[in-house]
DNA sequence: GCCAACGTTGGC
DNA sequence: GCCAACGTTGGC
């Protein structure tokens, strides 16, 4: 999930309150039905920096809800408004992130060369999503890249 | 600031 | 349903 760290950075995720933020103003059908068809809670996200001098991987955090309506897009006074839309019938959903990790940041230039991310969805030519698949094997690779354990410590297995 | 790529809009 | 115009994204 790319994030502008200006707008919100892997530390911000850090020291927001449960360490939660929701998702809110996704206005690309695409990314949006990722978050209600494909994201399911405690599924791994790989928190990227966006639109900022050092593009790249800053983070591990996980989804924390399932996709629900994004309120903001029935407020006049929010950049996320969306006047084509209503209660009645919302457009806009989001999930919640919950940090779990800051990380060394893996630069879109590293990502680049590793052969395990070539596929990866948020590399291809063109890409604007802001919200992208990662598959198990890029997810092990990342963490593979960074010397990360693939799983927490405390956990089995 | 540039610009390629892509999504959305709206006239027809 | 086509498609030109326009807006946005995001790396560089």
């Amino acid at each position: 999930m790319k994030s502008e760290p200006s707008e919100c950075s892997i530390d911000d995720l850090a020291q927001a309150p449960m360490q939660t933020v929701p998702w809110i103003g996704v206005r690309n059908y695409q990314a949006r039905n990722f978050m209600r068809d494909a994201m399911h809670p405690g599924d791994g996200v790989l928190f990227y920096h966006s639109s900022c001098p050092q593009p790249g991987i800053a983070g591990l955090a996980e989804v924390a809800s399932a996709a629900y309506v994004d309120a903001t897009q029935f407020n006049a006074q929010s950049p996320y408004f969306d006047p084509k839309s209503s209660p009645e019938n919302p457009r806009w959903l989001h999930v919640d992130v919950r940090f779990l990790r800051k990380t060394r940041l893996l630069n879109l230039a590293e990502m680049r060369t590793a052969p395990a991310l070539t596929g990866m969805r948020v590399l291809q030519a063109g890409n604007r999503l802001s919200i992208t698949p990662v598959t198990e094997e890029e997810w092990a690779a990342v963490l593979e890249i960074l010397q990360l354990p693939t799983a927490a410590p405390d956990t089995p297995g």
